[in-house]
DNA sequence: GTGAAAGCGCTAACAC
DNA sequence: GTGTTAGCGCTTTCAC
């Protein structure tokens, strides 16, 4: 850890390597980028020396000239949350593949916080910020946040899965309407009438969309809206999924089936099912959203609305890139959701 | 979305602020920095056009200058386990505190993508990088992989939560040793002897520590091993939980308690406890190790072993920074873990 | 094909 | 206090 030896690996220059190879700084930025023909003895001297002192690039440097980082800014709601975990990861990945490096900042519900990340990004010289969950996925947008988003896209393109309506971002949204009809299609066809919706808060834009379909199929169908049977202002964890739902049942008001707004909170409502006295899916059959791994990992295995992570990731990076390069992608694009069923959803038994 | 406006709004720096304001752009500097004294109305002036342009300061164009980025890269194995993306929330706000900003890569298990990442971040001229997970952990290391290291910790400090001795690293590992120690001081006070070890791979050191200490512990207190009621080469996710503890099981080997490396595997167990028609925790204790949002989303909640990842974080980001600043932190440093106890663990049956 | 030179946006001596 | 002057390491015309 002698700090005397760490300095003495000193930056390594272009400067250094031309000076040894007997040529140009210029040389020498050519062969880095192979933006242009240099001969091939000068090429593989410079190679061998940039090999011998470890040369690596400065992207700061680069980037000063370039005015291209190469790297795109993700801001997230919480990565400890699988939904974004996956969503960054499927995106590490696209980004990858195009070259491109991505850097994730974590707002944790704090609009202060998130307006920071974007202000890092911004000094960073992103060439784009991706926006999952937070504040873009708020109804009513709160207008310090309203500002900075302004200033971002002012200068940089933003992508982002929530609202953000009439500012200059690409939209990449789950279509949860879709989700919904899913969900519901496959209740009805197993009997459902009684269906309850948990979890999410309205003011949410994602959790406004599925709620809404939610009655609207409701009343397609001709299946009574039940205000208690609705257990919002839940939030997204499994502790709200697990307060929502008990409140629910302990009030006498059993459903049939239960939609949950994730998977989160799918397992916290299953919980409180299960400790009222009901098993799943033969007294009450648990639905929900992200086909996250919890899915998979609870006993019965969960019915859950699929968004394709890669695909998706894939979708937002795409988009990003392209306005990065000036291509103008569509302003909206869609993510069609699936559904995946397992066991915690089945016909609803003769009562 | 038209790129023509997104132009126009076109870097600002400080010239532009300085010619405006009438000073000179070291003013401007100044006052960005604010590591000299400048006149108070001079001070406003230059703030107000800072405010009346968005001006956001070029971070690369600052780090050319510092030598200093104020970036720690952390790499780490794979955000999508909760263990990784707690410690990567913790570290990003222990960083945050001290005006440090941290980026992410996954290796996800890659030993190419682990170097890609690592010279990514030298291009970026990080301060520092935190390892976390991935080749680190490596009993015997990847010489490929080493070679990188080595080339890192030649210019910049690197901290890590794992092996790599002998380089130039500073570790700051888990007592993993301890850990199974509280486990087995807690099995054998409910009076368990046939205790299983499920799931990992010997090698990588946190499990081969694990395993180590456990062996050691059942000869001190006199009781034999069962090679039968090992499950190694488990891998670390919910499958290979699930997989290792059935054939376990199936081939009639009944512990009264399994010490699972991680929770994730705990969960797979777990279901295939359920599956061979055992009780948890009355027939079977499981116990594990991370104390992750895992733990107590299944049920019965899980004993499970805690590292405080806020402390963990801490401990990390505090270290990279006092070499950052050449304070020399010590070389090795252990995290201790504690027990947290929930339902999954009980008294041996009488059987 | 290759070098010289300018410049990206900022900081940090150094004078005044 | 404040301006001037060098760079930081790289890319990129523009000549040759």
């Amino acid at each position: 850890m002698d700090k005397a030896k760490r300095n003495e690996g000193k930056a390594v220059t272009i400067y250094d390597i031309a000076k040894e190879a007997g040529v140009s700084a210029a040389t020498v930025s050519r062969v880095l980028t192979s933006n242009a023909n240099v001969r091939q003895d000068k090429k593989d001297k410079v190679l061998k020396l940039m090999e011998k002192y470890d040369f690596t690039p400065n992207a700061l440097a680069r980037g000063l000239t370039d005015t291209r980082s190469k790297v795109i800014g993700i801001v997230a709601a919480d990565v400890r949350n699988p939904f974004y975990s996956e969503m960054f990861v499927a995106c590490e990945l696209a980004a990858s593949e195009y070259g491109y490096m991505v850097v994730l900042g974590n707002s944790l519900g704090d609009t202060v916080r998130e307006k920071l990340q974007l202000e890092k990004f911004q000094e960073q010289r992103v060439d784009a910020v991706i926006q999952i969950g937070g504040r873009a996925d708020d109804m009513v947008l709160n207008p310090d946040y309203l500002e900075k988003v302004k200033q971002v896209t002012g200068r940089i393109p933003m992508v982002t899965t929530g609202n953000l309506e009439g500012q200059r971002c690409y939209q990449v949204r789950i279509d949860d309407g879709r989700g919904i009809e899913l969900i519901m299609e496959h209740l009805l066809g197993l009997g459902h009438r009684r269906i309850a919706f948990v979890g999410g808060w309205m003011d949410i834009a994602s959790t406004h969309d599925k709620f809404q379909r939610y009655t609207q199929l409701l009343k397609q169908y001709d299946i009574p809206f039940l205000p208690e049977l609705v257990g919002k202002n839940g939030g997204y964890d499994p502790e709200s999924g697990y307060a929502t739902m008990g409140a629910m049942l302990a009030q006498g008001h059993v459903p049939t089936a239960v939609i949950a707004v994730n998977d989160f909170t799918a397992v916290g409502a299953m919980k409180s099912i299960r400790e009222a006295g009901f098993r799943i899916p033969e007294d009450i059959s648990v639905i929900s959203h992200d086909n996250s791994y919890m899915a998979e990992l609870v006993t019965p295995m969960l019915t859950s609305v699929e968004y394709h992570y890669q695909h998706f990731g894939e979708m937002l990076i795409g988009t990003a890139i392209r306005a990065i390069e000036g291509q103008e992608p569509p302003a909206r694009q869609l993510v069609e959701p699936t559904l995946v069923v397992r066991s915690s959803t089945s016909i609803v038994r003769a009562s």
